[in-house]
DNA sequence: ACAACCCATCAACCTAAGTTGATCTAACTT
DNA sequence: AAGTTAGATCAACTTAGGTTGATGGGTTGT
C-alpha cells in the first residue's frame, strides 16, 4: 500500500527531499516578510488577524505570503469559526535541514584538475 | 584585534547566522540552475570551462549564477593561470543548517488563543 | 434575514531577477 | 607583438514575483 501524496504535500516521515522540493522550500523561505511570519509562528500557532496587527501588514499582502508558505509545505492551516490558524510544519524544516546536510556531506572528494 | 569582514563574507567559525544573512543564502539556493551548479561542485572544485560543458550552459549565464553564489557566501573562487576554480564553502551550508535548526527548535510553545 | 467580520482571491500595476549577445580584460601561446 | 583563450561585465530584453485596492464567500452575532 503506497502512500499517496501531492508533490508539495510532504510525507509525514522525514523522507529525503528531492532537489525540486528543496528548492520550493528555499524559495518560500527567501523573502524577508515571510521570514518575519515564520518567526512570529515560531511562538506557536497564530490566527491571521493576530499576524496582521503584529506584523503591521495589509490583509491581502499577508494572505499572499501565507499561501506561498503553505503551498511550499512550510505551514499548515486550520479553520476555527471565522478564524484561520496557521502553524509551522517543523517536519518540512527538518527535511530541508537534512537535504542541506547531504549537500554539504558530498564535498570531501578531491578536486579534478582542469587542463 | 578585531576580525574585519564584509557583510556577506562569512566568518571561519560556524557563528550563528542572522535572518538577513540566512535569507541571502536561501535566495541564492532557490534557483534550479544554481542547484545544478552546487551539485556539480559537490564532487569537488571545478573550473568554469568544465562547468559550462558539463552543464551545457552559455558562458555568460553560468558566470552570472556563479557570481550570485559567490556573493552569497556559498562559493569561493581561486584563479590559476587563465582558469577560475570554484568550490563549495561547506561552512556556509553548515551555518544555514544551524539557522534552520534554531527556527525549528522554537516551535514547541503552546498556541495563543485568538478571540 | 441582515449586518459585521475574517480572510481568500482577483486584476492591474510595479519591481526584481534571469537571459542573451556583445564587448572587455587578463593570461597564456607562438 | 599579435593572436588566442578563459571568464567577467554590460545593456537590452523577458519573465517571475510582490504589492495594492477591490470583490466575494463563509461565519458569527443580533
Amino acid at each position: 500500500m503506497g502512500v499517496m501524496r501531492s508533490p508539495l504535500q510532504l510525507a509525514r516521515q522525514p523522507a529525503p527531499l528531492q532537489a525540486e522540493q528543496a528548492r520550493q522550500l528555499l524559495k518560500a523561505l527567501a523573502d524577508p516578510l515571510r521570514l518575519r511570519v515564520l518567526e512570529a509562528l515560531g511562538g506557536g500557532e497564530r490566527c491571521v488577524c493576530d499576524l496582521t496587527t503584529e506584523l503591521g501588514l495589509g490583509q491581502s499582502k499577508l494572505s499572499f505570503h501565507l499561501k506561498v508558505l503553505k503551498d511550499s509545505g512550510l505551514l499548515e492551516d486550520r479553520q476555527q469559526g471565522r478564524w484561520m490558524y496557521y502553524s509551522l510544519r517543523v517536519e518540512a524544516i527538518e527535511q530541508l535541514r537534512g537535504w542541506l546536510g547531504d549537500l554539504g556531506a558530498q564535498c570531501t572528494k578531491p578536486a579534478a584538475i582542469c587542463p
